[in-house]
RNA sequence: AGACCCAUGGUGUAAUCGGUAACACAGCUGAUUUUGAUUCAGUCAUUCAAGGUUCAAGUCCUUGUGGGUCUGCCA
């Protein structure tokens, strides 16, 4: 990987080692266990993991850490998936995993730290009169009523609440700052929370979580984090995360730099609506190959080394973008186009009888399994008599531009002759049953003799020798319906407001040619991948990556 | 009485001390092709606006305009 990209961020970096500020950056992804990544995290994984790996030699480190504060939404399940995400796309922590709930303890004494400093206070007022004081973006806050406690009082009220001694919502921790500044972030915000419940990591051993505005920069200081990267959202924060910096014991002075999350146009990119989606059951899992969570493109057989790709194409800036799927297809079909092996496959098939070619006999033809690279080898085909072709490789009522079989037309199969329409058969509605053709002699490797018009090659399935797969269609899950003029045959529509799906994305049974006992994925819009147990690839195989939008038949 | 951030082609990004708009995707044309793919060639911007500084402004200043974020005991 090249990673001599620069941006706003690389800049600042370089800037720190020229200077000897640092020597190396130690930069960290702080996910919530509390669903899977998806698309949108590979930016933020990429940018982190990316920039340890660039300065690997100077000592340069990423950290894994897991932002459990919230025991209500969090689950040991995500932080499994996740660290499997992570490393399927290329990245490790070595020995840099950690848990946010392992600095409680740490947390706990800051705290009492800025109680200490007069800079923290108890405040046992419900959360509605909080709200009320806290004003709005126009009108200051008022003072709590609590604001003005003794040090003695706030340290055993916070002690208490570390003790069990209210319920949730009884009682917060909050920052002693300015309940009239212009960023609401300032207004007293909260440290810490009652919050009776069950951590997925820490047990039963807290009462009281402190919020991620007070952890997070601890955290990152506890860690020797130089550069803490996050997203726009969190400019605000900034002073309060510089505050909580500039105020507690730490053992180093992080600091906060932000960057414009990743949009992708059409796409489902939000955990909520992942939630609903998997809870509501319009999908299988969290890995169901059309979410774009990136458990979901592993099954689906995305290279990792596409997403990243994609990640380092789209670049680092602070403005708000929204990238066109297009980028990352694109950078999927060159990936697999450059190392996919490639298989014929036949999912609406119409039979072919070639009726010059003797019945009985039969010969092999070999193809190459993967013309980009000859190092891949070829596989040998049996051609004979009869075979399947795709239903929609032959048209009875052919426009001009169409290359593929039509009456009287010629079509190369793939890898094998050419041959030419002599005639065909329609069942009782109408639909074609059978074909009939001739083929020529010696068009294997050779191209079509004088007078024959051959533009292009089909896909051809022996009867005799092709196997039956499971394979099924998949499409992806977008988040409105594509407007007419959007390029590609879309399928899968998604309501963004009622999260129903409008046209359930096809899963169709068919047949594909696949070496017998080998599973395949067949997935619509463009390759099939052996689907393994574990939805892992050794090797992505495809067909048609013509088709990533469906353009094959698509146009007239 | 609001604070903070952003502004370059359809899309995403570039452009050293201010020096005369680059790359990729998508689109369109054409050529090649045993995947209508690939490959190859060509084509697509008066840098949000108006002033100002300057020999010279996408880059600096001013004022507008447009967009984003913030009023969880979520992260």
């Amino acid at each position: 990987m090249s990673d001599e990209k620069k941006d706003f961020i690389r800049e600042i970096i370089a800037a720190d080692i020229a200077s000897g500020k640092h020597t190396a950056p130690i930069t960290r992804f702080p996910p919530e266990p509390n669903g899977y990544l998806h698309i949108g995290h590979a930016k933020a994984i990429g940018v982190n993991f990316g920039l340890a790996r660039q300065y690997a030699d100077l000592g340069a480190r990423c950290h894994l850490r897991f932002d459990d504060t919230n025991p209500v939404k969090e689950d040991e399940e995500y932080v499994e998936s996740i660290k499997k995400d992570i490393a399927w796309l290329g990245y490790e922590w070595g020995d840099h995993l950690y848990f946010a709930s392992d600095y409680f303890e740490y947390f706990y004494e800051c705290a009492v730290a800025l109680i200490d400093k007069g800079l923290a206070y108890v405040d046992t007022q419900t959360s509605d009169l909080l709200k009320e004081q806290r004003g709005n973006v126009k009108v200051p806050g008022t003072l709590s009523p609590h604001r003005e406690r003794s040090l003695v009082e706030n340290l055993e009220l916070f002690k208490k609440m570390r003790e069990g001694g209210f319920p949730d919502g009884g009682a917060v921790l909050r920052a002693k700052i300015d309940m009239a500044s212009g960023n609401m972030n300032m207004r007293d915000p909260v440290l810490y929370r009652v919050v009776h419940a069950r951590h997925h990591h820490t047990g039963d051993a807290w009462c009281i979580y402190p919020m991620y505005d007070f952890a997070h920069p601890l955290e990152d200081a506890k860690e020797h984090i130089t550069h803490s990267l996050c997203s726009l959202e969190f400019e605000n924060h900034r002073p309060l995360y510089d505050w909580v910096v500039d105020n507690c014991p730490v053992p180093s002075k992080p600091r906060q730099i932000e960057f414009a999350r990743l949009n992708i146009g059409f796409t489902v990119m939000s955990k909520r609506k992942f939630i609903q989606l998997v809870e509501e059951k319009h999908v299988g899992g969290w890995d169901d190959p059309r979410m774009s969570t990136l458990s979901g493109m592993r099954r689906r057989g995305y290279p990792p080394e596409a997403i990243r790709a994609f990640v380092e194409h789209v670049g680092l800036t602070k403005q708000n973008s929204l990238s066109d799927f297009a980028l990352l297809e694109f950078e999927v079909r060159s990936y697999l186009n450059k190392i996919a092996l490639r298989k014929m496959a036949v999912l609406d098939p119409v039979k072919v009888v070639v009726t010059n070619y003797p019945e009985g006999e039969s010969e092999i033809v070999t193809v190459p399994n993967n013309p980009e690279n000859e190092a891949d080898g070829s596989r040998e085909l049996v051609f004979s008599r009869e075979f399947w072709i795709e239903r929609e490789d032959f048209m009875v009522d052919a426009p001009k531009k169409f290359f593929r079989l039509k009456p009287g037309g010629a079509v190369r199969l793939r890898g094998a002759y050419i041959i030419q329409h002599t005639g065909h058969v329609l069942d009782d509605q109408g639909e074609v049953s059978e074909i009939h053709c001739e083929f020529i002699p010696n068009t294997i490797g050779q191209s079509a003799p004088e007078g024959v018009q051959c533009r292009t090659a089909i896909h051809w399935v022996s009867c005799a020798e092709g196997v039956d797969a499971e394979v099924r269609l998949y499409d992806r899950l977008f988040t409105e319906e594509i407007p007419d003029n959007a390029e590609g045959g879309y399928l899968g529509c998604l309501n963004p407001d009622s999260l129903q799906v409008i046209t359930p994305a096809k899963v169709e049974p068919g047949l594909a040619a696949m070496a017998p006992g080998e599973r395949c994925q067949f997935e619509r819009m463009g390759y099939f991948c052996a689907d393994s147990e574990d939805h892992t690839f050794e090797k992505p195989v495809f067909n048609r990556i013509v088709t990533l939008r469906d353009s094959w038949g698509a146009k007239d």
